[in-house]
DNA sequence: GCATCATGTCAACCGCTATTTACATTGCCG
DNA sequence: CGGCAATGTAAATAGCGGTTGACATGATGC
């Protein structure tokens, strides 16, 4: 049985602060930035709305810490081989249920907003560009890099931001096989390019 | 010699319509749909900023028919043979003189407004998508023109909604080559599915 | 010239939303 | 118990930005 929902919640600063941090993550990663309203926020914490800045300061602050959790969730990329990046990348891009930890949904929503930006583009240079390049190799790691990170985000625009047909439909099948081979091809250009060395 | 500029305008609405329409052109292509001030475009086109709704009715109306004008001067794919289709895509999407039209910008600026994003969808699904698909032609035309999309709009998104390095430097060249090859393979696809059709 | 309509200007208005303020309630510790 | 700091609530506040309306001014036909 659960307890009478009229009744007031037993206190507890942290979970509150975690509950109000995870509908961040949420809400962040579903709706446009400028469009993600604090008492949007607060409704699917279920806390109220001056308590959200209460706890993490401004809309700003909150954001940044939000994108923050997510890197931090994030596999590191030497838990992989060459064959099974591209295809555990696709599975979190594609992951609807909110469980797996994708930072390129909030990250492409942040782009509305020029400070969400600015903290969006300094934290996936340094926490997943800078490390994925490093960890592709070679002098074009980094070109490589940023090319996957295109690839997904294109990927996502034309599946959330502007799902024009056939992503609307049941061609989601192909669209994610042609990503995924997309990904292998740049994955095994730097596999080619490391063994050449 | 230039007139006084203190001295006001003659008056022209057609004109001064032309002007505003110009400018809601730039400044949606620049700037995010939400960030892009009715100001902002009024200021552009040295204008009252009572005047662009006077003559337009609404931000959103304005920009549907700055969108519409975008795609009214696309030049038509029938005029490209598969060779230079890629090329000329990438030679709009790269052109920063404003000069060369491409709603690519644009409706990338939009995804963030319901209203705006719902108009974008529309207008790209009809007048881009549809034909494109048809000009590729096969059973997997449209799944082509969707990859050739997203290709180009996550170019565009590393490229000035999240300009991570190596976007930032001298890496354009590089960038843009792969793009160019990335949309040529899909092309040379489709023709190949011609071929043994 | 002058009447009149088209065009342009200026100053409100209005709704929206992040943030703040003042106040209530809970739980903890003596 | 009783006080007091921590936590939660409700109602302003404030600023921004699209939209509107009342008024000014230039152009055009008589």
């Amino acid at each position: 049985m659960l307890p009478d929902p009229a009744l007031p919640r037993r206190r507890d600063a942290t979970q509150t602060r975690a509950r109000i941090l995870s509908a961040a993550r949420r809400v962040f990663a579903t709706r446009d930035y400028t469009q993600a309203r604090i008492s949007d926020i607060a409704a699917a914490a279920d806390v109220n709305q001056a308590l959200v800045i209460r706890y993490f300061g401004s809309k700003e602050h909150l954001f940044e810490t939000a994108l923050d959790s997510v890197l931090d969730e994030l596999p590191s990329h030497g838990r992989y081989e060459l064959d099974g990046l591209a295809q555990s990348i696709v599975r979190h891009l594609t992951d609807d249920s909110g469980n797996m930890p994708d930072p390129l949904p909030m990250v492409i929503h942040a782009t509305s907003d020029p400070v969400a930006q600015a903290i969006s583009q300094r934290l996936m240079q340094e926490r997943v560009v800078r490390p994925l390049a490093a960890w592709l190799g070679g002098e074009d790691g980094d070109a490589r890099a940023v090319q996957m990170l295109a690839l997904c985000a294109g990927f996502f625009t034309y599946r959330h931001l502007l799902p024009v047909a056939p992503f609307l439909g049941d061609m989601h099948g192909g669209a994610r096989a042609w990503l995924i081979s997309s990904l292998q091809t740049i994955l095994d250009g730097s596999a080619r390019a490391a063994a050449t060395k």
